[in-house]
DNA sequence: CTCACTTATGCTCAAAGTGAGCATTGTGCC
DNA sequence: GGCACAATGCTCACTTTGAGCATAAGTGAG
């Protein structure tokens, strides 16, 4: 259902205006401090079965992109969406894996969320760390092992240019997403840091070659997906970095009541960071976003929790944190 | 070129994969303290000729979506665009004005700003301030006239159906975007308060009927525009006003040299809101964004200001001021 | 039963960041 | 010179943050 077989040709008559739209859909879970997405097994070409995420044809039966998008997940996965969003079209001719589908010169990209983790009704279908595609990315156990290799294999990138004005551009960009000097990383920069990698050649999928790495580079620039899925997968990561900032997104994730430290511990494997615990309680208790229950952890070692739940009140009390820019009170 | 003739019937076998889409573009400019959209005629086939935004068939030859547009719009308008973002990918079947096209059923809209205000070389194009299309987005010379019979029309609106739960998700989601009780007006809500005028029938574009509303509608719900193209630039407004708080664009739409009080026009033009201008000064100065220059206004009454420039730099060195969600020093 | 250990939770404090407004400085104009 | 006007400088109270110390309340070992 969601494999892909290159039936037809590509470079077809492709020339006018009628183009194959295709879905793609990350859907994230984060259980015992995880992060994590849904994946499909698909049947690649050359390099054999590879992994990817679930996508499928556009549907012109819903009413709405997003709706069709809710109908055929959760026919095919039996999960509930809960929360969706649109990510990315992408169009790249050059891109998307051309030799595994030939069919879709389009495809748009969604975002959800999902509270429970079942074994996922999807053939084939698994769950998987997100860190397993891209480790770069995950902060929490101090600076990953794989970014001085990165690291050194960029700016060998860098150097191998001529071009004198060209190595200096590059050198900017990659102090800018991975924060060479100035040591400022930024984890929305996501997607931005693996379209480097990917323009350095680091990224196996570039040639073509999803299945075909070694150990010891999985290792470094991570497990490959099928097509141009770890693109996918670090757009939606890089959105929904910045989402949980500014509005209560990371609810959808947690089930119907939680511990404050659990709310953390899945704040902090999204944005792969760790956080100042008694800072951040008082962030979410200042702002209302939760409410106590009766109940209490157990059997755990260390003192027990209280368990909250969300206030979905503040869904409709507060406009979304608006920071910066405020207004003035009187017309100038 | 940009004209949209009904060509073909709709509901034609469409049933297959293979979708047309097409691209649209918001094109912005800000001059005089005036936030502007680049619009072309559009040969509507019911109510005679109107107003839309630039918009073509999607280009398949370039290796971006992105770069296609970019050559698309630079060669029609000799328009040098400078910041280009995807912003959305609409695919309604029941909106986009299907009567008008029956062509695209996706179509793929790009925000663009741009810096010189030419007349445009598009045939029959214009620079239109945006808030003659959303009058109720205005509030820089006080709470916009047209709001209260919006209001009132809203909860009427809420009002006219029986079902009391309805009613109530109604009146919540109206306070919410329109900020009734609490008086909270998030300037970023474009998009949201114009699908709830379009849910409540107010924007003549739902009916069908772009060019068809009375002077006095117009004042109210603001003129009409081809197609679902006013969505496409509510999009765009909400996503601009969000945009300027954390990343420097606004400087995309500025001359080369200009004084503090012409950004802060623009900024206040785009978010429209007014802001204090000793402490706007103060953020733009302390967050390194901007160089002085030797040149000084002249002419004008009142104390001459200072002629600064951005500094391209910033891009460079801020890596996106983040705020929130400050990382701990140690892991855990 | 008490101690060692672990996690939850309360509270403080200094440093920045913000909102609002007063005061002063240059210019063109009469 | 005096006035109106806009630019620019500066103050001050008030919040918001970052960081850490201290205390509370469980578990398991002895």
């Amino acid at each position: 259902m969601t494999t892909v077989k290159d039936t037809q040709g590509r470079d077809s008559d492709a020339l006018p205006n009628p183009s194959a739209v295709g879905l793609v859909a990350v859907i994230v879970a984060a259980t015992d401090g995880e992060p994590r997405a849904l994946t499909v097994q698909v049947d690649g070409q050359a390099a054999g079965r590879s992994v990817g995420l679930p996508a499928g044809p556009l549907v012109p039966e819903h009413p709405t992109l997003e709706r069709g998008l809710r109908a055929w997940v959760e026919r095919q996965t039996h999960q509930r969406l809960g929360y969706v969003e649109q990510l990315y079209t992408f169009g790249d001719r050059d891109r998307q894996g051309d030799e595994a589908h030939g069919l879709h010169s389009l495809s748009v990209a969604y975002l959800a969320l999902v509270r429970e983790v079942r074994p996922a009704g999807l053939a084939e279908a698994s769950w998987r760390n997100w860190y397993r595609y891209l480790p770069w990315e995950d902060f929490r156990e101090g600076r990953p092992a794989a970014l001085s290799e990165i690291e050194r294999k960029l700016l060998a990138w860098a150097g191998e240019t001529g071009d004198a004005k060209l190595k200096r551009r590059r050198e900017d960009r990659l102090s800018l997403t991975f924060g060479l000097c100035d040591g400022a990383w930024n984890e929305e920069r996501v997607l931005e840091r693996y379209e480097l990698l990917f323009e350095a050649g680091l990224i196996p999928e570039a040639r073509g070659q999803s299945g075909a790495a070694s150990p010891a580079d999985i290792a470094v620039t991570g497990q490959p997906m099928a097509f141009d899925h770890r693109r996918v997968l670090a757009t939606a990561i890089g959105r929904l970095r910045g989402k949980i900032k500014y509005r209560p997104v990371v609810f959808e994730l947690m089930p119907p009541t939680f511990t404050l430290f659990q709310l953390q511990r899945t704040v902090e494997a999204l944005s792969g960071t760790n956080l100042h615990k008694q800072n951040f309680r008082r962030l979410v208790a200042q702002q209302g976003l939760v409410e106590e229950t009766d109940g209490v952890t157990s059997g755990a070692t260390g003192r027990p929790a209280r368990l909250v739940r969300f206030r979905r009140e503040v869904l409709l009390e507060r406009p979304a944190p608006g920071f910066r820019l405020r207004p003035a009170k009187r017309p100038v």
